[in-house]
RNA sequence: GCUCAAGUGGUGGAAUUGGUAGACACGUUGGAUUCAAAAUCCAAUGUCGCGAGACGUGUGGGUUCGAUUCCCACCUUGAGUACCA
């Protein structure tokens, strides 16, 4: 019998499916277990080689704690709101529905062929009107909600709104737009239904503001900060401009600090939390208010400042606004209008871009306005300079030149003084901006103190004069909600003179309407703009689901849809009860699996769907919707897996190709070719060379040595550079075992590795070896004869790596364990069932076909994913060993443990060398000797 | 610039708490089998040296009986982030 793994597989792989082998059940003794990926967006290219991997390693674990017990949860669905399948819509005209319901397709095809423990009874679909009910319920949940300060927690606005309507908002300590006006509860039962649902708006969790946004011409639509790269958008590499807009955004800084807090209580890996402490950017320090004086006189505005060195203050010479400040154009005397104006418009046309590149220009301009020092009275010159940020802090800095590099340089350059307020420092060639040894001086009531004291003083003293206070500042910023395409979830809003309106919770799912093209408006509305009907319709001035025919007749609807992160943030709790139509899942589900005990996915999501998903989860735990304040216990980042790139070069201007090496002063161009013409010794497949191209037909070439060498080069996997591997001809030639066993091979689950199909002969071989160990030609080899100490050796050894290797998430050692194991069993001639049939399992999650079939020829009848993993027993690994007594100077005595096998002639050099050993010892006694024949090695105690 | 991660044969990588460095695999070389090829099997394979042996984990120091592992400095690469006040 040969190994015919295309029969084995789909065999095993029907199996599952019709038996339902992975269906996880919601109730159970067994503790639970959820392992989850994250779920792919179903892109039309298909899966390559690389997308697998981080599956396959869930799988791994999922299997292995099936057989150590546990009840495990391990789903798949699909991310499938997108904007590829948009812009395809638009070129094409096929409706992105239909592109994805095709692509959804071959995705699971090509998962099935892999053999994925995965129950799919729990597949999720973001775009599925029955799944995205649930995610417009959950934004209608944060419209009315309100975070509170006090209770440090979101509350429903039901309670702000008693709150206002019996004492007003001055006690009211809530997460809320900036400059809140105070009002008394006799203003607020004054105040009109619209007046009264703008205020609220300024409170609620989820509101519609005036924003500073990033906008995509190309793309007609707004970006999230991480969908940005180098001020281009992630997708499609479009340029970005900043523009205000209206748009929908998500309160997430009221959680900035239990987002930050919450990082220590998650296994996460340190670079990962690192990433998003960097993205919250805590920064502690005060906040200061400059009252502004032109032509000598005060006025009535201050300027508001948030500085992390108020021991510093008294180093102020000067002020800096960002060019965009609202101040601006207030203060500006008018003798510096002129300046000032050209400034601003130079500012302005300077992309954010340029501005990035451009970061040693120092430029600037003085308003003519000063600002009035709060403790020396003295007058502060304000100057605008676009090294200030309008979107941090407060867009304005009290500059310290003695303390801040960029203040330094930019008072240089405009021959502003630089006061020196650090003792003994020299500031003469730059600003000395470090926290630890300084001595503040030159300083008044600061003299003398270390930073600590300097700033503890100075805001006590800042808050004296109703100036100041300690304030922490935090880089993250609300995240903005609307997008103007199609291809998202519709938002359950309408409105009534000009103010947001939650559609009642029983006409959910608004389920996305038909346009006939996939553009913007010709008046630039979102594309929604072109539906005219709807499937719901508003009546009496309530908004109703129409049976008949829909038209949207009183009201207008929010036209933007949702962006790509609002699905993925809570997709997780939607696989615990995938099919409840009356809650998004319900209580007894949500408690029984609580949260994800295994996350794996890609590092790129640090700052966006990981920061999200935590925010959201945050603020379903707060409202009592969920019980768990962490949604992911532990996360793993699997590496990107790259193409390995094959290079011919070709002579200019010729048809030859000439082999690498000998390329040598040959002015030569590199093509890049299908890496399946090339064999493991990179060399080329000529004939499919030629047979490739119609223009390398006639194609040339200089051999060494009778042979076309290709150069290669790592490279991310793409179509353009033809390294592209499809997981399907892998799966066709050697089997998915092969394919699960070789990406885990191909080394460390979490390091960027390239992929090189030529190497996975080496795993294919293994489990050649693997079968013909159980199967020879005339049948089953295994029988019930006792195993000897030299297989049950090997068994334990096995058992106890592989599971160390699996707990600890190092699969690449345990191939190698393996076929260790199975050389050893063909060399011990093992034929034991005793031992052999516990191996299987060991095997298992890793290449669950091949095991399954063995299994099932030892005469199990139950899937071998039921089977309990094999005890490690130590007492199996005990080496024989005889001890030899040694002394040394007649003082000390110490016995040498020394293997039985040892020749005397190897004793002797044991001996002598450890002898030699003990006396550079010093007096330490060795707690235990390894020896080794003809060396030694002490473990000192 | 800052933060994090990592530098080991021709290649991917192993050595999980400081204890035989290079497991396992690819590739290469030689051999067996074959009319031939594929497949399979056996042997060799860090460097220098005929050899005994010496040298070897990015570089330079240090701690230790003993360092790929710990400490200091430096170099290189990758990832993230950035006029963040």
């Amino acid at each position: 019998m040969y190994y015919n793994f295309n029969e084995i597989e789909k065999k095993w792989q029907d199996y599952w499916a019709k038996n339902q082998t992975f269906k996880a059940k919601n109730n159970s003794d067994l503790p639970k277990y959820y392992v989850l990926d994250m779920f792919p967006y179903p892109s039309g290219a298909g899966l390559h080689v690389g997308h697998p991997l981080g599956y396959i390693a869930s799988d791994i674990f999922a299997r292995y704690k099936r057989h150590k017990g546990f009840n495990v949860l391990h789903p798949q669905g699909y991310d499938s709101f997108g904007l590829p399948a948009e812009q395809y819509a638009i070129q094409t005209g096929q409706h992105p529905a239909l592109t994805t319901e095709e692509n959804i397709n071959t995705y699971r095809r090509q998962l099935d062929r892999i053999g994925f423990s995965f129950d799919w009874s729990r597949e999720v679909r973001t775009s599925d009107p029955s799944y995205y009910k649930w995610t417009q319920w959950i934004f209608i949940q944060l419209f009315e909600s309100w975070y509170n300060n006090d209770t440090n927690k979101a509350e429903s606005i039901e309670t702000l709104v008693a709150v206002f309507s019996s004492e007003g908002n001055t006690n009211v300590n809530a997460v809320c737009d900036d400059h809140m006006t105070s009002f008394s509860a006799s203003d607020w039962n004054g105040f009109s239904d619209k007046e009264k649902q703008e205020v609220l708006l300024k409170y609620r969790l989820t509101y519609l503001a005036e924003t500073e946004v990033n906008w995509c011409p190309a793309l007609g639509t707004v970006l999230a900060n991480d969908e940005i790269i180098n001020g281009l958008s992630e997708r499609g590499g479009h340029p970005v401009i900043r523009k205000k807009m209206t748009q929908w955004s998500m309160r997430i800084s009221a959680y900035a600090e239990r987002l930050l807090q919450g990082l220590d209580q998650i296994d996460w890996t340190d670079s990962l939390k690192e990433s998003q402490r960097n993205w919250i950017g805590k920064s502690v320090g005060a906040s200061v208010s400059f009252k502004v004086i032109t032509n000598g006189a005060k006025q009535s505005q201050s300027i508001e400042v948030f500085t992390t060195r108020p021991d510093t203050i008294f180093g102020v010479s000067f002020m800096v606004l960002a060019p965009e400040h609202d101040l601006v154009r207030q203060i500006t005397t008018p003798e510096q209008k002129e300046e000032v104006e050209n400034y601003i418009t130079a500012t302005a046309k300077r992309s954010e871009r340029d501005r990035m590149s451009d970061v040693k220009t120092i430029t600037g301009a003085f308003t003519g306005a000063y600002a009035e020092h709060p403790f020396t009275k003295k007058p502060i010159p304000i100057w605008i300079g676009d090294y200030v940020l309008a979107g941090y802090g407060t867009g304005a800095v009290m500059s310290v030149p003695c303390g801040d590099q960029r203040d330094y340089d930019f008072a240089k350059h405009f021959n502003i003084p630089i006061p020196n307020i650090f003792e003994g420092v020299d500031i003469s060639e730059e600003a000395y901006s470090s926290k630890d040894n300084v001595v503040i001086t030159n300083s008044d009531f600061l003299n003398g103190l270390n930073f600590k004291e300097a700033t503890k003083k100075a805001i006590s003293e800042l808050e004296k004069l109703g100036q100041g206070e300690g304030k922490i500042n935090y880089r993250l910023r609300d995240a903005v909600f609307s997008r103007q395409r199609y291809w998202g979830e519709p938002f359950p809003v309408y409105y009534v003179n000009g103010m947001p309106q939650m559609i009642d919770k029983k006409y959910l799912p608004i389920i996305l309407p038909e346009v006939e093209k996939y553009l913007p408006t010709e008046t630039g509305e979102p594309p929604l703009g072109r539906a005219d009907v709807w499937a719901w319709d508003t009546k009496n001035g309530e908004v109703v689901k129409n049976e008949n025919i829909d038209h949207v007749t009183v009201f207008p609807l929010e036209l933007n849809t949702m962006p790509g992160w609002a699905g993925s943030s809570w997709y997780f709790f939607r696989y615990m009860d995938a099919h409840n139509d009356e809650v998004f899942a319900s209580e007894d589900a949500l408690n029984y699996w609580k949260d994800v005990d295994l996350y794996i996915g890609g590092s790129e999501h640090a700052t966006g769907h990981l920061l999200y998903s935590r925010f959201w989860v945050k603020f379903l735990k707060d409202r009592g919707f969920v019980n768990t304040e962490e949604p992911f216990k532990k996360l793993i980042n699997q590496g990107m897996i790259l193409g390995m790139s094959a290079l011919v070069y070709r002579i200019e201007g010729t048809q030859t190709f000439v082999s690498k090496n000998l390329v040598g002063d040959h002015k030569v161009q590199e093509i890049h070719v299908d890496v399946s013409f090339i064999n493991a010794s990179d060399e080329m497949d000529i004939e499919a060379f030629k047979n490739w191209r119609p223009d390398f037909e006639s194609a040339e070439f200089i051999l060494e040595d009778g042979k076309y060498i290709v150069g290669r080069e790592v490279d991310k996997m793409s179509k353009s550079k033809f390294n592209v591997v499809n997981p399907d001809a892998i799966c066709e030639q050697y089997g998915a075992d092969s394919l699960r066993l070789y990406e885990m091979f191909l080394g460390p689950l979490e390091q960027a590795k390239p992929w090189n199909t030529a190497g996975i002969t080496g795993v294919h071989g293994f489990l050649k070896k693997l079968w013909k160990l159980y199967l020879g030609d005339q049948g089953l080899n295994i029988t019930d004869t006792e195993p000897s100490s030299e297989n049950l050796k090997t068994l334990h050894k096995t058992i106890k790596k592989v599971e160390e290797d699996i707990e600890h998430f190092s699969f690449n050692t345990s191939v190698s364990t393996f076929m260790i194991a199975v050389n050893e069993f063909t060399a011990q001639k093992c034929t034991s069932k005793a031992v052999l049939e516990p191996f299987l399992i060991l095997l298992s999650p890793y290449a669950p076909h091949i095991a399954e079939e063995l299994w099932h020829q030892l005469g199990n009848t139950d899937s071998i994913a039921s089977a309990s993993f094999p005890e490690f027993d130590a007492s199996y690994l005990v080496e024989n060993t005889k001890n030899y007594p040694i002394s040394f100077n007649g003082k000390m005595k110490f016995t040498l443990e020394l293997p039985m096998d040892l020749s005397s002639d190897a004793i002797e050099k044991a001996v002598m060398a450890h002898e030699k050993t003990i006396a550079n010892l010093g007096g330490r006694t060795p707690k235990k000797v390894i020896i080794v024949p003809g060396k030694i090695v002490n473990i000192v105690g």
